[in-house]
DNA sequence: GCAAAAGTGTTCCGTCTACACCCATGG
DNA sequence: CCATGGGTGTAGACGGAACACTTTTGC
């Protein structure tokens, strides 16, 4: 970048545009990460059903001081959006090398009440396994909350469909809970038009920061909507992994049972020498991603 | 927004993250217009095949001036992006009312060669008989270019396929003519990592600017994917149509021959009463698009 | 033996594929 | 008649859904 240049020709460039050099929206980049975790079990004979867990940060600031957050920052000049989604998981996971994709960006207007602030969303798939906090973990209070996105309700007109959803979040330690309703309007026409609207359930003090929720309700679509034809999934499990684990990840993520599911994922895995003895059931073989599985896509 | 709150708390705001108030990125809203033409057949006999177009301007100032460009402008701070892409759309073309979504924001440092500047990128689908050009039209020149798409290699080893393909444009008058090629590297690992690297083909005067042959990529790639199992595809025809211009619109868009196109169509359209006649061949049924179709989604 | 998971076999059934075939029209 | 598109029929391949069944382990 010509440093010399730069101011006379960023106000031309402005100018050509018609705006003001100092009316520039924020932009932050923002990350949502996504592991899993294990539910407790009352019968302790079974293999524990997994949950699908996201890391929050509690703000220490206004607005929304003491309210939970996505983790994220501003972008920085010198840095891609890409570098800045990963740096920002180092930081609040020590973590590197693993998926990440770019989400959505959110800009209303008013989505943060002091000044035009428009979000890049951004997902991380990640291993708990893999997780080692470092010194930025502890700037501020963060915790592993599980969500879960529920299809309550569902209703067709001439012209549209209507859906229900309540999207929950508890924290690992059971700790804080709060829930959203989501209506969910599509509209049938050519368009496929599809409009939510959000609502705080419980009147408990505990609730998202700025619209949040709306990122991370978009996330979980994403994710369910990926896994069918994709193997992001595998990101959330160590390297070699059971079919039950695996298809316990599945059906966290989908919030539903799925039938045949080592048929469905047997091109997508290949078997190891390992096994896993001592539980009170036949031993499991150990599975690996397939790298020559291919998919039309 | 509270305005007399807003410079304190603004600064404040930034200065939580260690950024200097004014040290942002720009951030434009460009949006890529497509639609579809008919190609001309040279055996008169023949319905014409489609093609797909976009709507490119000729830039009229540094850098990249008398270059091509998708239209687009800096995100206003009192417009959310999706009213910012509709308005950008309604003054190219005079068009209300229609398919857009967003695409994917592009944020290397580089990108644009004076500051840092991040573009969200958006798409538009149209048809033709509903735009009516307005006062803005004639700001710049713009002109519709064919694109096509074509793979015209692929090797796999054990580790990544390769693929090479030819993006085309041609304005519709033949005057302009250039290519990229773009080289798609997939690592076959669990990340499924997708590299793309682009190179100017011709030594035409003639190129886009910026980096938007990246967007436009991007772009034909996510409608190849989305016509799939969406009706979106409908959006580039006028509300009635023929099985046959659809078909063509789809094979535009695929850059290959459909098998059993009607089949797979005839949940999603309905037929009406009238017919196309007076053509050297059976009279066509037109269609309209069926508004109960449902697609698991 | 029993509970639970691991893993295989099988039947049914709908959908996609490839291609053949007939229809309707204007030149 | 013929080229062209409109439109239907069909046999076979393929793959998903449902569910029964066998195996293996620790308690």
């Amino acid at each position: 970048m010509n440093q010399e240049l730069l101011d006379k020709n960023e106000r031309e460039f402005l100018s050509e545009y018609d705006v003001n050099i100092y009316d520039r929206p924020s932009v932050t980049n923002d990350i949502i990460i996504f592991t899993t975790g294990d539910r407790i079990e009352e019968n302790s004979r079974k293999v524990p059903k997994k949950g699908m867990q996201i890391l929050l940060i509690k703000r220490d600031d206004y607005p929304y001081k003491g309210k939970w957050a996505i983790p994220g920052g501003f972008v920085k000049n010198d840095e891609s959006l890409e570098d800045g989604a990963l740096r920002k998981l180092k930081e609040e996971t020590g973590i590197d090398n693993v998926y990440t994709e770019q989400l959505y960006t959110f800009g209303e207007v008013d989505r943060d009440p002091r000044t035009r602030v428009i979000s890049i969303g951004n997902i991380a798939l990640i291993s708990k396994e893999d997780i080692r906090f470092g010194d930025y973990k502890d700037r501020k209070e963060s915790k592993w909350f599980w969500v879960e996105k529920n299809l309550i309700d569902s209703k067709k007109n001439e012209t549209n469909t209507i859906n229900k959803y309540i999207l929950k979040f508890e924290s690992e330690d059971e700790e804080i809970k709060f829930n959203y309703e989501i209506i969910e309007k599509i509209e049938r026409t050519i368009f496929r038009k599809k409009e939510n609207s959000y609502k705080t359930l419980n009147e408990s003090n505990y609730e998202l920061a700025f619209d949040h929720y709306k990122i991370i309700d978009y996330a979980v679509d994403r994710i369910r909507n990926k896994i069918e034809y994709t193997p992001i999934a595998l990101n959330l499990l160590p390297r070699l992994f059971t079919v039950k684990e695996l298809q316990n990840v599945y059906e966290a993520i989908m919030g539903r049972e799925i039938l045949n599911f080592r048929r469905k994922m047997e091109d997508m895995i290949i078997e190891t020498d390992e096994k896993i003895e001592g539980k009170p059931f036949r031993p499991a073989k150990v599975f690996k991603f397939n790298e020559n599985w291919e998919h039309n896509f």
